[in-house]
DNA sequence: CTATAGATAGACCGAGTGGTCTATAGTCAA
DNA sequence: TTGACTATAGACCACTCGGTCTATCTATAG
């Protein structure tokens, strides 16, 4: 049974057609699976980029292809706004991690927002061999040793599992504050990554 | 497209009759949800519990009712789980605490560990108007009040937004464990939590 | 011009979904 | 025994899903 119509397709913003099929269906691909979860129809996602049906095969050979490039292509992103955030902070490394968090707690924030979109793609496909669970796992990697680089840079004692734990606050707040955004988890966060960070002593 | 065949049919384990059919779709619901996610199909369900089809709509209306019915359960069993496990902790509310989290430590060790199930269900169910959401929202703000309360009781400066930065840190851990377990993320949240109890420094 | 490649439109398919229905068997109280 | 209730077995339905197929249109290169 559904409790509330989902998908709308009065008010689907359709791509713009200068774009090619290609990109029309990785951008409909992301705005409908972070909105609606990664069990929206080939259909809604053919409709909202206005591509025919088989473009989407011979693109991508399926949904799950599309789906899992679409990952790739967020995780693309997503970490080049992780180094921007960093290269902002300066060279102290100390300050280039509270520069990429002042970056992330703000994201909670934003109209819409519905939590990690790979905690929530790693978390909604059932089938554990979907080649999109390798995408999440190295994207979630990658930024670990992200943080792992700075801590160490920051002359961190544990920056191993010092990376886990900011992997492990962002995850936490992203989970919390889509479901329960009103506790403010972000905020909650803030003082717990402060004290990872500070123990990082410069040249202790 | 399936990568892996996910339902198992011969190796499922048929509950024992002497329970009822209601009790029966409830332990079946609960195994196969969390283990292959809430997707898993009527018949499977009912074939875990073996079951008629026609005791499923009578006993719960629908395939709805039993995981909204059977999330409160579980909830229930979760709660009681807490609760013993603060009362192992004897009467000083730190160490209750450090007897509640000692437990849930152990939690995603388990062998088929998948991730929180609130958490999983909260994302994997689609409609934001299943029943289901409702349970899994209030089963979240019980605990969070819960970790509060022993904040409170053990003089914690603020015990609400404590109350969040465990919640999270679990919820966190969780996330992490399910899907990258070989980061150990519970034993790299032990010493935040450790630093947020004892924050909580008695009659200050 | 034609030839080729890419895109569109949409019918179509098999499989699987949740849910309804009829018929039948067992169980326990009056 | 009868009657009411519950459970079982399984056919059946409308619908949705991802994916394939044919036919047509369009644009660009030669």
């Amino acid at each position: 049974m559904v409790y509330s119509q989902i998908v709308d397709t009065t008010n689907t913003t359709k791509a713009p057609r200068s774009e090619g099929p290609r990109e029309r269906l990785l951008r409909a691909a992301d705005e409908l699976t972070y909105r609606e979860g990664m069990h929206v129809g080939v259909d809604a996602i053919l409709t909202a980029a206005d591509v025919a049906r088989r473009s989407l095969y011979q693109h991508f050979g399926g949904k799950d292809g599309l789906v899992t490039e679409m990952l790739a292509k967020t995780s693309e992103r997503t970490e080049q706004l992780y180094a921007d955030a960093l290269a902002a902070g300066g060279d102290d490394p100390r300050e280039r991690l509270r520069s990429l968090f002042a970056v992330l707690e703000k994201i909670p924030d934003a109209p819409g927002y519905r939590g990690c979109p790979f905690v929530n793609a790693d978390l909604t496909l059932a089938d554990p061999a979907h080649p999109a669970h390798d995408v999440i796992r190295a994207h979630k990697r990658r930024l670990r040793a992200l943080l792992e680089g700075e801590l160490r840079a920051a002359g961190h004692p544990d920056p191993a599992m010092a990376g886990v734990q900011l992997q492990l606050l962002i995850d936490g707040a992203a989970a919390v504050a889509a479901s329960r955004p009103d506790e403010r988890p972000a905020a909650a966060a803030r003082p717990l990554v402060e004290l990872v960070i500070s123990q990082a002593t410069p040249a202790g």
